[in-house]
DNA sequence: TATTGTTATACTCTATAACTATA
DNA sequence: TATAGTTATAGAGTATAACAATA
């Protein structure tokens, strides 16, 4: 498969180093996948950035203002991110006003962390801006291949993780 | 959509996050590719480590290996890497004998990176296995998803990175 | 004993600027 | 004046272990 940059993005400026797509690591999926990641999730933050969010905090602030009041253990795990790592996430959202602890009625231990008004606010617009990021991404895809893609990401992305 | 894992990975012991798919991010295109991005990424991680690899000294050895005697810049702008960084993976790969730096004839400035037969021999080794690893993950695919996915993501990989 | 949130620490990654030798 | 490689450094991100309160 001859080079594909001429192909997808002939208006790019062609540097010297598109011959290397003619390599191994060109046609692997999994080399593709982590470069379209980096690119969604450079779009992503550059939006957020608007809102004072980043992709972490937005993750966050989405599923407190989901309503379905989730302890910081079930985010670190959702998120697969490390409880220590929600407790400056949440830190961040709170000094911020958007998000606040409440302590869980069913474990003294644990926190729940519910949206604020003003987070709600905050999210609806950070939501607008990053479903229009996504849309120019991938909007170009027909319903049909839309739903094919979010099956096989969902499907690779559930996979259980190495069992280390 | 209601909660994709048990329908998905149903083996998989279910938490009590996992009433958090019910969410925004959970259905969100760019949340699916990290999460799939970050299962790619273990796995190659934990298969190339079985010689001595990660997934960015693998793409530099690949490179050298492809026989196009890359130069360092060449390097670092088709992984997207800085240049800085391209000099700790080619020292790391030199040291252990995989790649070796020679002078570029047509710029005394430039160095080229060639691969040296032990590292020809890794790569292969290591390429099996990334390669088994990546059928493991996309082998479900029939040879249809496969393209439409490779180039999906190839499209969105090679998008101009957000004009900053 | 095990678990939740927290703090501290170290380690990897990433970004930036400066320097040299060439062009 | 600009570019290739290098070095140094600081910041972000990540992983780990330990601790107090609670289960």
């Amino acid at each position: 498969m001859p080079n594909p940059t001429s192909a997808t993005s002939p208006s790019r400026p062609v540097t010297g180093s598109d011959r290397l797509w003619d390599s191994v690591v060109g046609g692997d999926l999994a080399f593709l996948l982590a470069r379209a990641n980096a690119v969604s999730l450079g779009r992503a933050n550059a939006v957020l950035a608007e809102h004072g969010l980043k992709v972490r905090s937005y993750s966050v602030l989405s599923l407190a203002a989901g309503d379905s009041r989730p302890t910081q253990r079930e985010l670190s795990e959702f998120l697969r991110l490390d409880p220590s790592q929600i407790v400056s996430l949440i830190d961040e959202l709170e000094r911020a006003g958007l998000v606040s602890r409440e302590p869980d009625p069913n474990d003294r231990r644990a926190n729940v962390v519910v949206v604020t008004e003003e987070g709600r606010r905050v999210h609806a617009a950070a939501r607008a801006g990053a479903e229009a990021s996504e849309r120019a991404m991938f909007g170009v895809l027909d319903p049909d291949d839309h739903s094919r893609l979010e099956s096989v990401l969902r499907a690779i992305a559930t996979e259980t993780p190495p069992a280390s």
